[in-house]
RNA sequence: GGGCUUGUAGCUCAGUUGGUCAGAGCGCUGUGUUCACAUCGCAGAGGUCCCUGGUUCGAUCCCAGGCAAGCCCACCA
């Protein structure tokens, strides 16, 4: 053995070792009690990050504990097609060489997206391995395998059938530069300096820094408890408006506040989320004056055509001519929606979508926690949970990008003329129209062979299947969100509802992710698996902290603080990187990147590789000079042993049942760092330097191979690969690897 | 505005039912190269456990209030 411990050689024996013994298949029929594992999946096209690198050591540590006591353990490894993200980032190659997304029909643009994927898809694949995640790649899924669409679809047929999905209009954030919508977590909020406008309606004043959209108007609401303007609730008030004479209806609404402005709201449905729920309340008309376009609609009247911002200078403009601008406040400053990434501004809009009516499913996925079927660890995290699914509301599951499973609904033309249809033509021209209308024009299939998008009216009828039902049918474009596909990610890596896989390893035993999307995903995991299965997916649910920036703050591109864990990896180590990272998280919070742990146990796999040399070099020359071996622990006549060899074992033996206690309860850290003390205060700096002036050498050399070969396995799952190398070097123990040796702890016992 | 979390040695943090609980790693100071390891050993310095009250025989740990920091959700038109 060399004299100091490499990690790069360590890190690529042990996985020959693993890879060639394929030791991390797991049998569905072995009669061994199983235990369960899904990798959360990261993006297919992305890179690894300090985050997966957490979230991958405390699963393998998870899985590798578990396995070695004894379970028919399976980890399940896959990745994400991560919709909007992946189309962003192949628009912006897209962009390098003078295209975008607009030059292509859907299909196509579908189909490049696939190879830009398959590309770079290896990139995280190899990282996965490279981390020496011991997952099962026989099982490895992608979210658009057609398995795990076909899952995805049958589920979403199951659902129109028993009335859990419809259309309606909704507010969406629409971003017209990037034509599509945004999720509400996709969007941030800029301070920017816009002028507040006061404008007469009549006797009330209303002010608003948006003055195009009150061609939107369908109320004026304020506060029920504004004495200023109690007379004039529930009246109409006729005043002289842009567009002509006007009349708007006056409700009382608490959402209103009295302080801001006048105390008068003006409401527009169609344009701001917040007048949308006013006008769900109050049963208000929706009229929408923005069109997908980004131009006002017909209702604007003589502004229809104009772009927002241009109508927004006429419609001042003509107030002003008409002396209804009281005043203006040049100072005032709000926050505007706009993309996280881009900076873009947002707008709100009106369109269909489909929905999942959340009800029948919310309330079995907040008992299943209440009730203790799924428990939360740690615990304080479960209230994030249990409030979300008290207030859930209905989801918006379609996204209008190409990236994802297209929800599969079928529109007739014949029925549905008013399709709005965006397509390129023969010549290869965007055109964009009516469907109904167009049909003088162009062929059906012209139509859909070009197809890039379509906007079917709410109303439309609509037949869903996986195939097109027949002629005279267009495809709905939209695509599923993608937390409705990766919400069934139990169901689909399990390969849902009559496999093996399924029957024997569902419900999963823990699901391990970030806090971050406990109610985006975790929230719709157990919805689906109780819909589906009857079961929620999993029993435990440990949610890892946030790994912070060395400085202390969030790691972001902007800020240049983002730690790219290859640095680490390079010239520390997996094993190193891993137990740092596993004994910065001691309890589900978040933390700084712990840079001088990671250090700590560069060392400490130099010094348990030490220990090893040190035992192997002592028991060789007592062999050659005695001609004897000495004994395995179990052949040793315990009446030999000497107080200090018993007070080692007690100790032992002690960090066996805390190891296996702390585990039990997702206390990585505590574990991790008993082991760490045991070995080096106790076998390195105690007991060892006894071991030198003993007399019955034998004695001790035997104890200190059974405390160390038992350390080594409980270190195991926290640091594979120095441990499977070191173990590779230890004669006569067994021809199998540690990796599925036997747990020194308790065993589990066979399934019935 | 609603909620969660945090405030312990120079730094990053442990401290699991209130009584050797004042700790670890790194850093720092001094020191050591005889047969595992300088990615090491030995010795050492250091803290009003945020503040103020309360409960208790006793509080870093429980309660109330305050101060400070981070994050999540909602987003005053």
């Amino acid at each position: 053995m060399d004299k100091t411990f490499e990690h790069k050689t360590a890190q690529e024996k042990a996985r020959e070792i693993w890879e060639k013994g394929g030791f991390f298949k797991a049998h569905a029929n072995s009669g061994k009690e199983p235990f369960t594992i899904l990798l959360p999946p990261p993006n297919a096209s992305g890179k690894m990050h300090t985050g997966n690198v957490l979230m991958i050591a405390l699963e393998d540590l998870l899985i590798r504990w578990k396995r070695m006591q004894g379970y028919e353990a399976l980890w399940v490894p896959g990745t994400d097609h991560a919709g909007f993200e992946t189309q962003t980032t192949f628009e912006r190659e897209l962009k390098k060489e003078g295209k975008s997304r607009f030059d292509f029909d859907r299909n196509t643009l579908y189909s490049q997206i696939v190879d830009f994927v398959q590309q770079n898809k290896h990139q995280i694949e190899n990282q996965i391995k490279e981390m020496g995640a011991s997952v099962d790649w026989s099982r490895y899924t992608f979210t658009l395998d057609e398995h795990a669409v076909n899952v995805v679809l049958d589920t979403f047929e199951k659902m129109v059938k028993d009335g859990l999905i419809y259309r309606s209009d909704y507010v969406v954030n629409y971003s017209f530069k990037w034509g599509t919508t945004f999720s509400d977590a996709e969007i941030v909020y800029k301070e920017q300096k816009s002028p507040l406008y006061y404008i007469r309606y009549g006797p009330l004043t209303v002010a608003t820094v948006r003055p195009e959209s009150k061609l939107g108007d369908t109320a004026l609401a304020v506060n029920p408890n504004d004495d200023r303007y109690k007379e004039y609730v529930g009246k109409d008030i006729e005043f002289e408006d842009v567009l002509g004479p006007n009349k708007l209806k006056v409700i009382a609404d608490p959402y209103v506040d009295i302080e801001f402005g006048t105390g008068v709201l003006k409401v527009t449905p169609a344009h701001d989320k917040n007048d949308y729920e006013i006008g769900l309340r109050h049963g208000l008309e929706i009229r929408n004056v923005v069109g997908i376009n980004g131009r006002m609609t017909e209702n604007a009247g003589k502004y229809a055509g104009m772009k927002v911002l241009e109508a927004r200078k006429k419609v001042i403009e003509d107030l002003n001519g008409m002396g209804l601008i009281e005043k203006v406040d040049e100072d005032y400053e709000n926050l505007v929606p706009v993309d996280y990434r881009s900076g873009d501004y947002i707008e709100q809009l009106v369109m269909p979508n489909w929905f999942v009516k959340v009800e029948p499913l919310r309330k079995p996925a907040l008992d299943a926690v209440l009730e203790k079927k799924v428990n939360i660890y740690p615990k304080w995290r479960e209230i994030t949970y249990l409030r979300w699914m008290e207030n859930m509301r209905d989801w918006p599951i379609s996204r209008q990008i190409v990236w994802g499973i297209r929800i599969p609904a079928w529109y007739s033309v014949e029925e549905n003329p008013d399709i709005t249809v965006t397509f390129l033509n023969g010549k290869g021209a965007i055109t964009s129209g009516k469907v109904g209308e167009l049909l003088g024009s162009y062929t059906l299939k012209e139509i859909e062979d070009g197809l890039q998008s379509l906007v079917a009216p709410k109303k439309a009828v609509y037949v869903i299947g996986k195939e097109k039902p027949g002629d005279g049918f267009l495809p709905e474009t939209d695509t599923f969100d993608t937390w409705f596909s990766s919400g069934q990610w139990p169901l689909v890596t399990l390969k849902y509802p009559d496999s093996e896989d399924f029957k024997y390893f569902y419900p999963t035993s823990v699901l391990e992710t970030g806090w971050e999307i406990v109610t985006r995903w975790v929230s719709r995991m157990i919805m689906f698996g109780i819909y589906l299965t009857g079961q929620p997916p999993f029993k435990d649910v440990y949610l890892h902290g946030h790994i912070r920036a060395i400085d202390g703050r969030k790691m972001s591109k902007s800020l240049g603080n983002v730690i790219n864990p290859d640095d680490y990896i390079e010239k520390y180590g997996v094993d190193a990187l891993r137990m740092g990272l596993i004994n910065g998280t001691a309890n589900g919070k978040d933390f700084n990147f712990p840079h001088d742990k990671i250090l700590g146990y560069r060392n400490f796999a130099n010094k348990i590789w030490n220990m090893a040399r040190f035992m192997l070099i002592m028991t060789e020359s007592y062999e050659e000079e005695t001609g004897e071996k000495v004994p395995f622990f179990g052949d040793l006549d315990q009446e030999l042993l000497q107080a200090e060899d018993l007070e080692i074992m007690e100790k032992l033996n002690g960090l066996i049942g805390e190891v296996d206690k702390n585990l039990e309860k997702y206390r990585f850290a505590d574990a991790g760092d008993a082991i760490y003390h045991f070995m080096w205060d106790e076998l390195a700096s105690g007991y060892i330097e006894k071991v030198k002036g003993r007399e019955d050498k034998v004695v001790a050399l035997c104890v200190l191979r059974h405390t160390y070969v038992t350390s080594l396995k409980l270190l195991h799952p926290f640091m594979p690969f120095a441990t499977e190398h070191i173990w590779s070097h230890l004669p006569g123990l067994s021809n199998e690897p540690l990796a599925i040796s036997k747990w020194p702890g308790d065993q589990v016992k066979p399934k019935k």
